[in-house]
DNA sequence: TATGAATGAGGTTTCATTCAT
DNA sequence: GATGAATGAAACCTCATTCAT
């Protein structure tokens, strides 16, 4: 029974919680960190501007939440669409899909995260810094492992990993921005099969 | 000498402006454009925070101009670069270049181009957001309309040549970033070849 | 219970909004429009600066609430004391008595009515301006109305009934300068006869 | 010789002087005191701004001599046009006439003074203030002098004259509001004869 | 004398955050 | 747990005033 109660209580703070994430990366999304105020995230939210501070701490921490929680997520269906893939070629395409499908069913963190994350991206000195750093590099060594390994399997032109990361990376983002600038805003994935196309042909040995 | 007066006005009128702008854009290139205040700005030019407005009108306007002025320069060297060049897979070599090379130049505008300025979140109802967009029209056309000429001359494989420009673009950012993150500073333009190479070739009809 | 809740709460509201007013009202009345700053009148009220500003949109608003709110009160009182009297003679006494009386009630008020209120330079590009207009215009037209009356009825002689609401209004107002400047501060409704019989004789037909 | 270059030169004082004062009074009565700034003044007057204060101390005093110069010149054309005039009702009303068509010359004055004056009547802790007190009392003892001839010799009812003046001054006062809010700018003196006759009318013992 | 340039001082406003209920 | 109300801290911006030229 106290169990049940537990995970009730549980229930219930997840649910606020995620209710304030999606208010905050709604606002945030639209108007920019800066611009986005807590009185805006509670308004969208439906709650008030107190509450908010029952399940964050500050507004540093609601921010970085809207990144990292995602973040998280993002990793884990990365992880899981990599497993069990041997053709390092085929599970850069499913690592790449799974992003854009991602990005795809969520615009909002998309836009926190790509477009407004270079506060947390350069600040080391901040606790959320430091935590997005590590989602950050988790998501690097994903990228530039399977990368490396299309280096040494698949064909790929040698190079630093890490840096063939960032080319596709952005070349995804490079993508989206286009998309959203020119108010065609079709599912990214479509255009998986474009990047990667351009990115591996480029970079074939 | 009433014209040399002139003259001598306007320098030290550009003086400062030029002072002020690249107090601004260091600022803003360490702090980030939100966390920038005017009096940092003050400071670090060595001036009192009234003066600013006696050369900028607003807070948003100095942004502004730390971009445009820095585009309009940018623009002239591109288009400059590019002029006489018949060959368009020559004349796109030059333009990224150039970028390269002014980005290297001025790394504080740099940062205030490239990471700070949130192209999807210009506000297209004040006059310098809509200074900024005909900026950023300008450099898209400038590309995507050399592009386009690489697609019916120089064996580039068809598609939106803006789509193509935001890709091409974006890799130069990820390149940036990757030289930002990894500590190895050193210069964009060495780069250069290295992403015309990835993009030409993946592009290659 | 609700409704008693939602009645409370309208109180506390009231009651705040009417403490910042009257600490406004005093603040300029002794320091002068221009001066009045809305730390002084946070000090005054025995609150913070920013507090004003959940019950006021801004200083312009606070001030034309000062005056506006006062003569909604005053309009009222003299409409309901006009009512019901036939003689327009008599109607136009009490409703003289009834602007003395009310601003022998509230000095405060009455400075900001009568000696900041600069009718010429309010802004009717402004909401608060024009807001401040409909009420000044509603008592002329009180007023003058009741003039033209007596015009008709009451023996006065002819003339443009709105120039003479101007004369009566400003003897008012100088009844009041000179009880202020001659510092026989006493009760203002105690002139109302002279003044009274001064404009009604000398406005005789 | 040396005496000519004086006179030069305080004729070149005395004009630019006039200049600044007719500047200030004009922005003054259209902006109100408050919003009127140094600059504006500067750019009326064709000059710059720190051009002021070679001939006024500081924006107080620049305030006070558009007061209290031109309350000089009423005061001076008020005792010459009384001056040998025995019937003190005849005199009387040569004072508001010369008044009245004082104001007709320059409306810019008769604004700063009627309307923005409340600042000096009641500041007496200023140099500024007091002497406009000065100036003040003069015109009060002027007027209310002839107003108790009036009633020992003119048949007007006995009370204090002072008070009188206050309420025949005032009367002036409102037929020139009439005449700027209703929009009919014409002539104040025109209604010389109508304010003395009500006023007459009225006091008559 | 005249002024362009600079600024100190101070005002208005916003907003993240706290706290009593 | 939820919130209405309050506020400290700080940002932007203005303007009277000074001073070197």
């Amino acid at each position: 029974m106290e169990k049940k109660l537990q995970d009730k209580k549980e229930l219930i703070q997840q649910f606020r919680t995620e209710g304030i994430l999606d208010a905050a990366r709604s606002v945030i999304s639209k108007r920019g960190l800066d611009k986005a105020t807590m009185e805006q995230v509670a308004d969208e939210a439906g709650i008030s501007k107190a509450t908010i501070y029952l399940y964050f701490k500050n507004k540093e921490e609601l921010y970085y939440r809207c990144v990292v929680d995602g973040m998280d997520e993002l990793l884990s269906a990365m992880e899981k669409a990599a497993a069990g893939i041997a053709d390092p070629l085929e599970r850069l395409k499913r690592l790449m899909l799974t992003q854009m499908e991602f990005i795809d069913a969520d615009r909002d963190f998309f836009k926190v995260y790509i477009i407004e994350s270079r506060d947390l991206l350069f600040d080391k000195t901040s606790e959320c810094g430091r935590e997005f750093a590590k989602r950050h590099d988790r998501l690097v060594r994903i990228m530039s492992g399977c990368i490396r390994e299309c280096m040494e399997n698949g064909g790929l032109r040698k190079m630093d990993p890490i840096k063939a990361h960032y080319l596709l990376f952005s070349m995804m983002r490079g993508m989206a921005m286009f998309s959203i600038m020119s108010g065609k805003d079709g599912p990214l994935s479509s255009e998986a099969a474009v990047i990667l196309d351009i990115f591996l042909n480029g970079m074939k040995a």
